[in-house]
DNA sequence: CCCGCCGGTACCGTTGAAGTAACCGGCACC
DNA sequence: GGTGCCGGTTACTTCAACGGTACCGGCGGG
């Protein structure tokens, strides 16, 4: 006989020691993204970073770099000049997340309409429900 | 003459209507990785989802399927049985974000050990600092 | 009659990311 | 001598996700 039903899944289907989902992009980064699409041409200053990033605030912006350089996926080079120039740029990690990333943001852009879609069909129903 | 810098990046570089940020995965949703995977085999009953999701709550399990519903990656069926059973699976549009999602844990488990060894790094050279 | 199972809901507390506002030291320019 | 820029820092507040506990209705079994 064919099994319809798929196995039971077991309470250590997930390591529960695994870190990966401490991985900064998948955290609540709400930011880490756009830097990250941000220093993918070279390397950036600080003020020329608040440009693209409509809306940030000093403090988030250095928050979020100061924690994405210590996870290694970018470098901050302090530049012993006058005026005083820091620069942002990817180290090789953080290149290499780039892939993954474009894969995701490929697939938002793909199916976007059909998730807003989703989101309305759903605020509809629950609308007709309240009446 | 070559451009050794890279051309400034306009305040447009992101458009600011772009709803992109708002992908279900790309949020803060703790969960919502582990629930696609747990589907990924078939259709789950509730309670069946809660052994591989360990430490989950019945009340996060509910709000994060519910949300998971309403961006139609996955779906809620519920059986006029008794006892109720309420099974999810994921939809064909939830099916597809298994792909890029492969690609970025894929990505974790490969690098893992670079951003954990650059993360102690970061630590220890704050500790120097401190004294 | 009481107990437990299923699939939740209600209420409340905690936490961490994000936002707001004010300020700083050093230097250049006027 | 005042003003402004650069790259932040500090303190305070806000907000949504997450977590804990308790409880529910309908049913079946003892």
């Amino acid at each position: 006989m064919t099994r319809t039903v798929p196995a039971p899944l077991p309470p250590d289907f997930f390591d529960p020691d695994c870190p990966v989902p401490t991985v900064p992009v998948l955290g609540g980064k709400k930011w880490a993204w756009r830097i990250l699409r941000c220093l993918e041409g070279g390397p950036r200053r600080f003020s020329e970073l608040r440009v693209p990033l409509v809306g940030i605030t000093a403090k988030v912006l250095t928050e979020s770099l100061r924690s994405m350089e210590q996870d290694g996926v970018l470098e901050r080079t302090e530049f012993a000049e006058n005026p005083p120039r820091v620069e942002y740029a990817l180290t090789p990690l953080g290149r290499t997340l780039l892939g993954p990333m474009d894969a995701l943001c490929d697939w938002s852009r793909a199916n976007l309409a059909e998730l807003l879609a989703a989101r309305e069909a759903s605020e509809r129903a629950s609308e007709l429900a309240e009446r």
